[in-house]
DNA sequence: GTTAGCACTTAGGCACGTCGAGTGCTAACA
DNA sequence: TGTTAGCACTCGACGTGCCTAAGTGCTAAC
């Protein structure tokens, strides 16, 4: 028994399975793929293949299913990444070109790459830390709520609403800003943290607690803000294939809602050498999830943000991985060096 | 034929049909509600009802379910809109007080919203027009390329990227920026459109054409802007409901991502008098809502923002009903007068 | 206008047999 | 040792026929 032949045979099973949504039986195998052998090898090969646990039958007199474990294998050893076809290549060209401001890219591309791939897509907010401080303001809503705003030359554009504790009234909120657009414009937002302390002490003892409460709120702003959030489409896409999540696609719109669980599984995923990492069924740390694959990669300036694409199992991880590649180049390219 | 009992007997079987999802015969209907009269009264009622196309019979042996008509028919003239549970008006108080900026508490209702009526809830941004213009920031991103930031009094911060046809130079930019600030600082959102073209005429004629665009640019933020977003929570509710949409939720997921479909459908939703705006099934103007019902209202300081819930023409529209607008005056109590 | 009674219709469940796909195993073969 | 042919066996899918329960419409009496 040799094991080229199986995994070749592991491969079959993988592809005709995403092709036919059937299980495949030894017969159809032989006859559509020239393996030099006859039927009988292949239940042959199929028994230790199962034994392994890579493959599965749903039921005695059925044909095989991949497992978890066999998809993995084919993802890591057995399978080429796609290249896209000139079609797909020049609709995320011109897709992606004319746009307007970083929402309006990420919700296009989002839109394509779920289009190209017709699966759910979701993209991070990329991190843009090395982004300088272009404007502070700050607007008095209420006596001591205080709006932020902070914009960067990248053209991010973060706000938070504040409480400063103490009623500084208009003009003490004017020199505030004044004070700290002073200090702060072109600063850096990686340095950000290091510049505060030293603007908060050259406020006026009495209105310090208030300096520390907006330095502290500029910090969030600059840190974190966006890059907790995620655009997403194609959920449509589940509905259709209805049947490839036995149980139901709540759980799956469940665990889509709760951004929070997918933003720390896109967050988790290592970065695979090939580029694009992939994450099947019950691999995901998310019971909702478990009749799920997700293939997701990062981009943008520093490659910290993640875009991605969530689909069944049973997927065909060749072409999505080619597609979710493509597509973060191109976005990448775009948000620019 | 009495026509209270009639419409008793569509009452009833409405509350049946909703609660036990399926067909309700004349016999359990005299049994469960104490209507004094015998089952083959009501069958003569029941077959009334259907020449009226108010009930209809899913085959010959079933027993009757509303039609869209008959729901109609019961949400405007027999339905009381329910009062909520004390509890359930405590979960509302408590959970949209402490709320941070305005995503947050869009974010935070329109959740609350799903799971209090357990079906998909929608929010538009509300409009705040009355608001006045607190500050400018034009960023050159490239050469011919600017980022408009637009920041009101009332919090609202709008931005856009924007190309202006000519090279300003960033100095060109930023005496521009003083210009249009000078110019506009404190002009309510509303009167905008009315000041632009003298903000523009005052500019030298080489730097006419760009002015122009960023105006154009600046009406258009403070215009059209954010009231056409929406936010979305509860989808895995339509899961959860996935008998009650026999083809499949498919339809309705591709109408929920085209949020375009949504707002449309909102908007053109007129005022009822009860203040709450039911839809139901084919009554919707979008094919794949045929089997949806929608309940919304209007909310916010000009009641010209929507709120609504997104369900099953099978749902229990009394206490939808109730839910819908006793969140929407709390949610136009937090956002103030 | 209401009621009782009855014939009629139909979906859904159940039992049954058949068919086909696919397997595992054994024995022969190279 | 690996490959092959053959065969008995298993099991789901499907079609058929049958029966039952639910519910209706209609008629005739009240």
């Amino acid at each position: 028994m040799s094991e080229p032949r199986k995994l070749e045979v592991l491969r079959a099973i993988v592809e005709d399975y995403v092709h036919s949504r059937e299980p495949v039986g030894s017969k159809a195998l032989v006859e559509r793929h020239h393996l030099g052998v006859s039927s009988a090898t292949i239940r042959n090969d199929m028994a230790a293949l199962e034994d392994e646990g890579l493959i599965t039958a749903p039921h005695t007199s059925a044909g095989r299913i991949p497992t978890d474990k066999g998809y993995r294998l084919f993802v890591d050893q057995i399978s080429a990444v796609k290249p896209l076809s000139p079609a797909e290549k020049k609709a995320i060209q011109s897709l992606l070109e004319g746009s307007d401001d970083l929402d309006d890219v990420l919700d296009r591309t989002v839109r394509l790459l779920s289009q190209l791939t017709n699966q759910v897509a979701v993209v991070q907010y990329p991190h843009l830390s090395r982004a300088t401080i272009r404007h502070i303001e700050f607007v008095l809503l209420a006596p001591r709520q205080v709006l932020l705003v902070l914009i960067a030359t990248t053209g991010k554009v973060e706000q938070r609403v504040l409480d400063v504790g103490q009623d500084l009234g208009e003009d003490g909120i004017a020199a505030m800003r004044t004070h700290f657009l002073g200090s702060l414009a072109g600063t850096p937002l990686s340095r950000l943290a290091q510049s505060l302390p030293g603007v908060v002490f050259s406020v006026a003892p009495g209105q310090r607690a208030a300096a520390q409460a907006l330095a502290q709120g500029l910090e969030t702003l600059a840190h974190s803000s966006r890059e907790d959030r995620m655009v997403m489409a194609g959920t449509a896409n589940l509905a259709r294939s209805n049947v490839d999540f036995p149980l139901s696609i709540g759980p799956v719109l469940e665990a889509l809602e709760e951004q929070v669980v997918l933003l720390r599984l896109l967050s988790d995923m290592a970065q695979d050498p090939r580029g694009v990492t992939v994450s099947i069924g019950r691999e995901n740390p998310y019971d909702g999830l478990a009749e799920a694959s997700v293939v997701a990669t990062a981009y943008g300036p520093d490659s910290t943000a993640k875009i991605g694409v969530l689909g069944p199992t049973r997927m065909d991880y060749p072409t999505t991985m080619a597609a979710v590649r493509a597509v973060a180049r191109y976005l990448s390219r775009i948000l620019g060096p």
